[in-house]
DNA sequence: TAGCATCTGATAGTATTACTTTTATTTTTG
DNA sequence: CAAAAATAAAAGTAATACTATCAGATGCTA
């Protein structure tokens, strides 16, 4: 698993950058510090002016590869959705059972990143935490359906689709898949955010996990809507 | 109801404002036409410049009125927060049965905003288009533990005690009544916000409301809980 | 290996944002 | 009516979010 994810590359759509950051050791770098500051920082006070001096370049260089930084983040969302999205094919395609099947799906979608795998130049411990605090950024702007047009987040639709699909296939009867689909991938990056900042509004912590809960949640409803 | 909420007001933490909106004039129309203006160009292109020019008062005035527009939105977001809770106080507290006080809750919670009860100069309509649009940015920022310490997003907790409050009075075997609550709260702007914007990701539209997916959701978890 | 293209870096410049400060004018109220 | 408070106007500052120009480094290609 983790040697074919070494091999792999996350395809971005190509309007999100004006210039490939794979495609060079500046572009990496871009991406790689970008990831560090904004955690540090939070999206709003990060911008391509403190990246040029962190990575010993210039902002125009920067400017080279992203429009702005709404763009980057695009780019570092799309990323981690399809990287999200890698793990949930290799993890699930051999099961057959419908049911272990979208379990396995929920597990990893609701899981806190831990272990540092090293993918290449791209932290994905820091970027899941970017996911937390900023995705949603990303779409409520007044862009949104211009950029959705666009294919922005394809990527992150197409996740949802599959496990759309895998709900479907547990309970063809169930009146909402696409509806619980976006709740547990919305969901989850919120209960992570309600763990480390608002604790009274959550069960989830070290022991009760997010993973738990909505598996709960989603097998309560799929099965009860079989057999009531 | 109506004559009830024209008396109302909804008391917000002072240290979110510098002077009272409430106390003046110019505090209102500061309300009414930041609602209006930020409905319209989104908050990232809003500014207390083009508000001061639409009100034809001066941005320095405004500033009296609010350290910045961050604080505007958790003043605005804050209000929107307190007038649902009024409407689901007023709603449930004469409902006994503990399933149907849940269900109406869920209704309050979930359900379109569409009727303009046109309180005083706040257009609830158009305030609770900005909450499912603008809602998250209010605290995914870097200083969300110190707003939190200091108070700013008190009623929104409270609203969402309420609800995990009657989530056990349902099912107190339940082991999430938290997180369920802040996944209805969240998870219905989020579905309002997929209907606009993502039809593909969300069953809901017309017919198949968000507060019939929710409804569903919870019921369907609080009762297995218990048969199961 | 000379020549050309591409990439990167440095500098400077613009418009806007997000304020702060000062002073003048208007409104309120005691 | 006078004093106090509120508002408006103007000017200033630092930072942001870019754009444009040019120079130097690197690399590939005939």
């Amino acid at each position: 698993m983790k040697f074919l994810l070494q091999n792999l590359k996350v395809s971005i759509n190509d309007k999100i950058y004006l210039k490939d950051p794979e495609s060079s050791a500046l572009g990496k770098r871009i991406i790689e510090n970008s990831i560090i500051m904004i955690n540090q920082m939070g999206f709003e006070n990060f911008t391509f002016k403190k990246l040029g001096k962190k990575i010993g370049s210039n902002e125009s260089s920067i400017y080279r590869y992203f429009e702005n930084k709404h763009k980057l983040l695009l780019y570092l969302t799309s990323w981690y959705w399809g990287w999200l999205e890698y793990q949930l094919v290799f993890s699930t395609n051999s099961i057959s059972n419908t049911k272990q099947k979208l379990k396995k799906a929920i597990e990893i979608i609701t899981r806190t990143v831990e272990e540092d795998s090293s993918f290449s130049h791209i932290n994905e411990v820091l970027l899941s935490k970017i996911v937390v605090n900023e995705n949603s950024k990303s779409y409520l702007t007044k862009q949104v359906d211009k950029e959705n047009k666009e294919g922005y987040f394809s990527i992150y639709k197409r996740l949802v689709a599959r496990i759309t699909d895998m709900i479907i296939d547990v309970n063809h009867k169930y009146k909402h898949p696409s509806s619980l689909a976006s709740t547990i991938i919305e969901g989850a990056l919120h209960q992570h955010f309600l763990k480390d900042h608002f604790s009274s509004l959550t069960d989830c912590n070290e022991e009760n996990s997010p993973t738990k809960y909505f598996t709960e949640l989603v097998f309560n409803s799929l099965n009860n809507t079989i057999n009531g």
